[in-house]
DNA sequence: CGTAAGAATGCATTTTTTTGCAATAATATA
DNA sequence: TATATTATTGCAAAAAAATGCATTCTTACG
């Protein structure tokens, strides 16, 4: 059995089961235990997968067991903060899903009216709890990982809006690749996202800078602005700002 | 079992019944008291539950926020349980929002493979931690009151679907007026998705029975299950099992 | 065709994680 | 307070993961 097929079975099973062992993994295809944690961390790597003590389960299982806690908080509450500046009364506002979002939305001034448009059921209803912002969600399947909705139908309906300003969380970001992710729904979301507003504007913490995923969102010319919880002059910035970025 | 899955089962447990005990879960998993007590205490120190002695309790229940915002939340749980039994594996089932049906989403089995498709974010994020459940949003501007979506492409979208089973929150029923509601929005997309079903299931807590609200949603007729906390042979449930009406 | 470079795999060894047990301490409850 | 239950701690056995290395298999290319 070839490699790259045994890692389809694999997959095949885990979501088919919900969870894989090693050892029942290795005497069903008859290879080594060694062979199959391989397998298993290299489609942990891609996200495929969430490997554990013994075995692995498949993501949406995993999900139940809500992320545990926000990754680097400070940071994103930083960019939030600097982010929220952006955004003027009366504009029309797209967002993506990730925690970085679900910190601007925390960080928005109460007195602040504008329409919020997202297909991230967290991010919905953080912004809900702003008196003064309409929340407009965009219908379809929701994508159990990220919590947002994806497909035919969303993306249509994201084109047919035209927003002010668009926010991405960004998970990561590039001179030369531009804007990159590993989830192939969540980035057709995007990409209509971008497509459909004025502005750009990625929310990208420091760690992700110079990153690259393995599909492409966006080059860096379809972006405007980049918020980083790193001061301007920051030696990690300049080569944004020289191909014409404006930093925060 | 693996041990992040067992820790996601206790999770879950946990959300479910607002508290466990290390001794109960020791049998039903069948590892030692100790090994619970160290998943308990990772758990804790990833803020995702409350530990006690002797156990633990859930996070929404321990805050007093949460907790005491739910009103008649074991009346609600006990409804939930019952309504869980009506769903088959592979249905498309419709609902609406409010707490007792964020009680259901919770009280669903973990094997159970349907198709939900709701209006109602919270509802939508409870159902996401299902991993065999897929989830379909509709979209459209959310009401702060309800946190569901309202509107006219939300009708629309609805009257788009033929689902097997509709669970409707139920604000007041009364043998004569049927089904009635107060908010005008919020009835729209009821009426709609109780047209889109084939079976329409109305989930009411003994109070609210035989009362009535300012705007019909349906009649009696049109609602095929009606599921409270009491047994069947109470007194308040008689008229309706006279009108035709299946009793849980 | 043949050979060299690189990838994939299995094996042995070391390291880490997980788990249950026992002894002791802390805590609840009658 | 006394007693039973629950927690904590250290420890050891077992399981799994990581690592380095040798062997086999692919692939590329002269």
């Amino acid at each position: 059995m070839l490699k790259t097929e045994r890692q389809a079975f694999i997959l095949h099973k885990v979501n088919l089961h919900n969870r894989v062992l090693c050892s029942d993994l290795s005497l069903e295809i008859n290879v080594s235990e060694d062979t199959i944690r391989r397998d298993l961390q290299e489609l942990s790597d891609y996200g495929k997968l969430i490997k554990a003590h013994g075995g692995a389960l498949s993501k949406s299982f995993y999900s139940t067991f809500n992320a545990s806690k926000v990754y680097s908080l400070e940071n994103k509450k930083c960019i939030a903060q600097k982010a929220a500046t952006l955004i003027k009364d009366g504009m029309f506002v797209l967002t993506t899903g990730g925690t970085t979002i679900i910190e601007l939305a925390k960080a928005l001034p109460q007195n602040l009216h504008a329409t919020f448009i997202t297909g991230s059921l967290p991010a919905a209803l953080e912004y809900l709890h702003h008196p003064n912002i309409e929340v407009i969600v965009i219908g379809d399947k929701v994508s159990k990982n990220s919590q947002i909705t994806v497909g035919g139908e969303a993306i249509s309906k994201i084109k047919q809006i035209k927003a002010d300003l668009c926010f991405v969380g960004t998970n990561a970001l590039d001179a030369e690749y531009g804007l990159t992710d590993n989830d192939w729904e969540v980035v057709q979301v995007k990409k209509a996202m971008i497509e459909s507003s004025v502005k750009v504007v990625s929310l990208t913490i420091a760690e992700k800078i110079n990153t690259r995923q393995r599909i492409q969102v966006c080059d860096l010319q379809a972006i405007d602005v980049l918020v980083t919880e790193l001061p301007t002059d920051a030696e990690l910035l300049q080569p944004y700002i020289k191909k014409g970025l404006i930093v925060l």
